[in-house]
DNA sequence: GACCATTTATTTTTT
DNA sequence: ATAAATGGTC
């Protein structure tokens, strides 16, 4: 009967002891591959189904909104009904949704904002400029660092003022926080580390709350618990009930956010603070190969601070894994390139089975060059995100500001976009007026404006500005939030800005701000009921992975920390060199080594079948080169799971496969003068052949015209052209989808 | 206030 | 190398 129960079938012993088990605090060490997704969705389908729990009595917190509603769908699929009620979503998002309904208890109230990291960085430089703190002298970055660490700690933010800072640093530093604390609360807005520590003083100072809270979350789910910070985990404690149903899902090894305030010792003191805590050790893996599960294995054992422990596999063998040392960056893109196309036209592999990972951002760019100029299909995970576009941001906070017209940060940002002749000494009075007394930016401008403290020509368009956004805000309270937006759009004049002006990318722009619309169509699809405001909150609590969408033929992009909680056949991990990978800001740090190998180890088990390492001889950074010696990580793999392949200088030992240390392998020969490389430079062009100047093509936007001029290579690929009706523009071939007539 | 030329920072990782 | 910020001129 078990092999059929959709909800018992096919777990191993411990995963059945994990699903099954009792009532009370139990704790899940879920190694890489081990079926954790599993076991927390047959455990939540379990507890409704079998132990009669009603969905409302549950809360599941993942990493990342995706995550979550992939468990609900999981559920609900495993159930085949709906699982209304059930809260399945990130720390952040349940917190927002928290404090939306009973923030009002201590001050904050229901239209409230969320400020990224833009918008934060942004408000603490308007008040140094305020106190006369100069940013020479003072970084507002380091200011935003320091506020995020204590709140990710649920302490005072002025807490951080001992230690680093030194007396004049220390003094501004300190009149910040009562600025920053005043100007937050007065536009009615919170930040990502208020989200937790503003919802642990909600249930801690109300009890009546609290009580609410406890009562209705008696069930409570944690995955990817070793990347909870104190935070978080003092949010847990308040939220647990006297049953103490709290079961949580983690790995030490897979702690890869440390930066952000992830604290390890959550686990150490989870067994402290609940000693009655059943314990449960996931310990197969059921995802990768044996060679990349023993070689990923043989990598993260170098660390000092880990528990021991190891994984096993029944998994058979497997490829060995393939290591490419290049010349330089573009040399590594085409190798992966090249390997990635192989892997999809002669092993009949999915693209979007194939990965790319790097350390940081940053180096997604040579790759996509390449992609292009291979004209394979490729998504970038991540990155410099939608909602971070300038355009969007600026859509974004004209609905901010339609809300709530206390949002100075919102206000500031439009005042003058599109450009209505409101300048920078304009926007200097009024912000010097609203802090001067004490209102916001936008009650400053009605103010001065009511006093008639403009210029004649100032007076109208300041005028028209706000009464276009005394027009929105009423739209606001009725309109659904398509609508808003469209007439924002319009009204605005935003749009026909856009659409009247010839730059290229600012028809990029329009067609992203029609992309915005859409998913504001798709939101309305999905929540019906839902307002602007929970728009704003769900796109500002949006993660890099939330976009990921493997459902086409393209191979994928990322950052490791992206590709957390993923996987793919084929593992391409490039840059593995030292000061990149690991970092250089971590070289110092033997902690912060440790935490480069274990996100080494997150990259590696992220892999089933095929896995591939690359370094570079050398590499541009900042415009130079520079020579990194290979990846310490990459000398921490058994030599018997490598395969060197391309060209190998004969002076490199590689073929000794008797080496234990095998750093040497990777040494660096100093390169004198060109080499031809095994992946050279003859490539599948995009197109430039068919590109010449007198040739016609037609462009889908612009129609025909005559290429006038061809410069640049790959993404950077510009053609000239002279077009039938418009006259002479400049496209970037990667965009534009010319067809040569 | 717009438009240019020059200078400066950028690269960890992100909810 | 490149994008953003700054500064000077009209």
């Amino acid at each position: 009967m078990q092999e059929t129960d959709p909800i018992l079938a096919d777990l191993n012993p411990q995963q059945l002891q994990a699903v099954t088990c009792g009532n009370g605090p139990i704790i899940v060490f879920a190694g890489a591959g081990s079926g954790k997704t599993r076991v927390l969705t047959r455990r939540i389908a379990y507890l409704v189904e079998r132990n009669g729990i009603s969905p409302f009595r549950i809360l599941a917190v993942t990493f990342t909104n995706k995550a979550a509603e992939e468990m609900r769908d999981r559920v609900e699929h495993i159930l085949g009904r709906d699982l209304k009620g059930m809260w399945v979503s990130t720390f952040h998002s349940a917190c927002a949704r928290i404090l939306r309904m009973d923030g009002d208890r201590i001050g904050i109230p229901r239209n409230f904002v969320i400020y990224d990291e833009d918008d934060q960085l942004t408000l603490i430089k308007i008040l140094m400029k305020q106190i006369g703190a100069e940013e020479k002298n003072f970084d507002p970055r380091l200011v935003r660092m320091l506020f995020d660490q204590a709140k990710n700690k649920n302490e005072d933010i002025r807490s951080m003022a001992d230690g680093i800072l030194k007396s004049l640093h220390k003094r501004w530093y300190l009149q910040l926080c009562d600025l920053y604390d005043q100007e937050m609360h007065k536009a009615s807005a919170t930040d990502f580390g208020d989200l937790i520590t503003k919802t642990a003083a909600l249930l801690e100072t109300n009890d009546e709350i609290r009580a609410a809270y406890r009562q209705r979350f008696n069930y409570i789910l944690v995955d990817e618990f070793q990347d909870t910070n104190l935070a978080q985990y003092s949010l847990l404690k308040l939220l647990v009930n006297a049953d103490q149903n709290l079961f949580v899902v983690g790995d030490d090894d897979q702690s890869i956010y440390h930066w952000r305030g992830a604290n390890l010792a959550n686990i150490l003191n989870f067994e402290k603070d609940f000693t009655n805590a059943a314990k449960i050790v996931l310990g197969q893996n059921y995802r990768s190969s044996a060679v990349i599960l023993d070689a990923a294995q043989a990598v993260v054992r170098h660390n000092r601070s880990r528990s021991d422990k190891s994984l096993f596999t029944t998994n058979k063998g497997g490829e060995k894994i393939k290591a490419y040392v290049a010349d330089d960056e573009y040399d590594e893109a085409r190798f992966a390139i090249r390997e990635a196309s192989d892997l999809i036209e002669r092993r009949g592999v999915l693209p979007k089975n194939i990965a790319i990972f790097y350390r940081t951002n940053a180096q997604s760019r040579v790759i996509e060059e390449e992609c292009v100029t291979s004209n394979l299909r490729y998504a970038v995970v991540g990155g410099l995100r939608f909602y971070e576009r300038k355009e969007i941001k600026d859509i974004v906070a004209y609905c901010r500001l339609a809300i709530n017209p206390d949002d100075s940060i919102a206000a500031r940002r439009i005042i003058n976009t599109p450009l209505r002749g409101i300048g920078a000494a304009t926007e200097d009075r009024i912000q010097q007026y609203a802090a001067l007394n004490g209102i916001s930016f936008l009650s400053a401008a009605i103010s001065i404006q009511e006093q008639g403290g403009f210029a004649k020509g100032l007076q109208n368009k300041i005028h028209q500005f706000l009464s276009m956004i005394g027009i929105l805000s009423e739209s606001a309270k009725s309109l659904k939030p398509s609508l808003l937006l469209k007439e924002i759009l319009q009204k605005t004049g935003y749009e026909a800005f856009l659409s009247e002006s010839k730059k290229i990318e600012d028809q990029t722009r329009l067609e992203n701000i029609n992309e915005l619309l859409n998913a504001v169509y798709n939101f309305e699809k999905s929540f019906p009921e839902a307002t602007i405001e929970d728009y704003l909150a769900s796109i500002s609590l949006m993660s890099d992975q939330d976009y990921f969408d493997p459902k086409n033929g393209a191979i994928n992009m990322m950052t490791i920390h992206c590709a957390k909680g993923l996987e793919f056949d084929c593992v391409f991990i490039v840059g593995m060199e030292e000061g990149l990978f690991p970092h250089v800001r971590s070289l110092s740090s033997p902690q912060e080594i440790e935490e480069e190998r274990r996100i080494c180890y997150v990259a590696m088990t992220r892999a089933r079948h095929h896995l591939f390492l690359s370094c570079a001889r050398a590499r541009r950074t900042f415009g130079n080169f520079r020579s990194n010696p290979p990846s310490r990580f990459l000398s921490e793999i058994p030599s018997s799971h490598l395969i060197r392949i391309g060209q190998v200088d004969s002076d490199e030992a590689f073929n000794d496969a008797s080496q234990s240390d095998s750093f040497s392998r990777f040494k660096n020969k100093s390169i004198v003068g060109q080499r031809k490389t095994t992946y050279g430079e003859e490539r599948i062009s995009y197109g430039i052949e068919d590109l010449w100047p007198g040739r016609r093509v037609n462009h889908p936007v612009f129609g025909e015209g005559i290429v006038m001029h061809v410069e640049g290579r790959g993404e950077h690929l510009r053609v000239v052209i002279r077009f039938d009706v418009g006259g002479v523009k400049t496209v970037l071939a990667k965009f534009a989808k010319l067809e040569p007539l």
